[in-house]
DNA sequence: CCAAAAGTGTTAGCCATACACCCATGC
DNA sequence: GCATGGGTGTATGGCTAACACTTTTGG
C-alpha cells in the first residue's frame, strides 16, 4: 500500500458507545451534549478518536470515561459504521461499541475534567441526534435483544443480588414481551446460571422476595429462551 | 476533533475478506501471495485500503473482486481490528468481512488485472498468514458455526438445486458433527426454509436424490439445530 | 384485615432423539 | 444381482406453555 496515495489520505478513526441501562421499566441510553462544530448542542453518543499508539477497544474505554465517568462495564464492539459521508468534516470509520451497566451505576455519573453534560434518555424518546447516531442506536438495540435471548449477559444489567422478578423485568422491558412467572422461574433455574444466596428483599409492603446471583460473571452463550 | 493533532494522524483503514466455501468435505478459505514488503511471497487474506469517497462495505466488495475476481457474493461484516502493531508500517485498522460462496462459483476464479495468485486452502492445514489474519479466520469460523445454527444461511454455500445430503454435508462438515439422515431432514423441512424442485439427480450410481431449493434467498435468522 | 407482590404444581401437546429397513439406480 | 447411497416411520422422554390459588409482609 502506498502511503502517499490521495486515495487514502486523512483518514480518522473514532469510536462511539451505546451504554444502556434498565431504570424505571424503560431501557435507557446515555447521550452527550455536543460542544463543538459541527453540530453544536445537539447530543450524541459519547465517543471520540482513537489515538495513534492505543487499540480501537482500549479507546472506546478511554473515551467512555472521559466522557461520562463510566469505567469497568461491559464494553462489547459491536459494528463499524463507514460511510464516507457519516461525518461532513471528512472520511471518518466509526467502530460502534454496546456497553451495558446496572442502573445502580448509573447515579454515580461523576464528573471528571473532559466530561460533558451527559443525560440517560428513554429509547422511545429519543432526541434528534447528529451523524449517524440514530442508525446506530437502532442497531445496538437490536443486538441487545439478540444477546438477552442467546447469553447470559443479562447480568450486567442487574446488581449482584436481584430478585427473580427484578431480572424477568429486564426481559420483559428488553424485549417488550410478557412472560408466565412460574414458567420463567423454572427455565431460568433449570439452567443453572443464577444460585438463591439465601437472602431476602426488605422493606417491602409485601411479602419479600429472594435474592439471587449469577454464579459466573462473563459472557456465556447460553439458549435462554 | 482537532485534524492537527498528531495523536490521530496518518491513520489507515483497510478491509480484509474471509471467503469460505465448503468444497471436497472440508471449509476452504481464499487466500492471496503477498506481493509487496512487508511479507513478500506470504499468504494473506484478500484485502485493500478502503479509498476516501467509498463506504467500507463497498471496498469490501471492490477489493474481492480486484484482489480473487469473484463477485456478488454474499458479504457481512464481521470485526475491526484495531490494535496499534498490527501492521509494522502504520496505524492500520482492519474491517474484516466474511464472504460465503458456493463451490460451483470456486472453480470460476478468473484473473483480473489486479487479481493475484490466489488459492483455496482447508482451514486445518492453513500456511502460516502474515498480520493477524490468521486470527481473523479462527473468529470468522466461530462466526460462520454460529451463523448456519441460528439463520438460513447456508443457502449461499449451496447451489440453487441441491440435495437434503449435500445440505446435510454443509452442516455437518462446518459443524464437525454427525446428525441422524431421518431427525436433520424432518427438521429442515418443518422450518419451511426449502421446498422441492420436483426434480431429481442424475447420473449418480444409486438412487438419486430429490432436488430442493430454498423459498427465500435472504438472510433471516430461525433457530435451526 | 386489606393491599400488594411473591411463590408454587400440574397437565397436555409438541419437539427432539434414537433407531433399522426398503428403494432406485448404474454397472 | 450387487453395491451405493437415498428415502422413510415410530416410540420415548423431555421441554414448553397454559393456567389459579396461597403466602408473606406493611400499613
Amino acid at each position: 500500500m502506498d502511503m502517499k496515495n490521495p486515495k487514502y489520505k486523512n483518514q480518522g478513526i473514532h469510536v462511539d458507545m451505546v451504554v444502556f441501562t434498565v431504570d424505571d421499566k424503560k431501557i435507557k441510553t446515555l447521550l452527550v451534549q455536543r460542544g463543538r462544530k459541527p453540530f453544536v448542542g445537539e447530543w450524541i453518543l459519547p465517543g471520540g478518536a482513537v489515538y495513534n499508539d492505543e487499540s480501537v477497544d482500549f479507546a472506546a474505554e478511554r473515551e467512555l470515561e472521559e466522557k461520562t465517568g463510566l469505567k469497568d462495564l461491559y464494553l462489547e464492539q459491536l459494528h463499524t459504521f463507514g460511510n464516507p459521508k457519516r461525518d461532513p468534516r471528512k472520511r471518518m470509520v466509526s467502530v460502534a461499541y454496546l456497553a451495558l451497566v446496572d442502573k445502580k451505576k448509573v447515579s454515580i455519573l461523576q464528573k471528571t475534567s473532559k466530561t460533558l453534560d451527559a443525560k440517560w434518555f428513554d429509547i422511545k424518546k429519543l432526541p434528534d441526534l447528529a451523524f449517524d447516531h440514530k442508525e446506530i442506536v437502532r442497531l445496538a438495540v437490536k443486538s441487545l435483544r439478540k444477546m438477552l435471548i442467546y447469553s447470559n449477559i443479562a447480568y450486567t444489567l442487574l446488581p449482584c443480588q436481584f430478585t427473580l422478578p427484578e431480572l424477568q423485568g429486564v426481559y420483559e422491558i428488553i424485549l417488550g414481551e410478557k412472560f408466565d412467572r412460574r414458567n420463567f422461574r423454572r427455565k431460568f433455574l433449570n439452567l443453572g446460571l443464577i444460585e438463591a444466596t439465601g437472602k431476602r428483599e426488605e422493606g417491602m409492603a409485601n411479602r419479600p422476595a429472594n435474592l439471587y446471583r449469577f454464579k459466573a460473571k462473563k459472557y456465556k452463550a447460553v439458549d435462554i429462551l
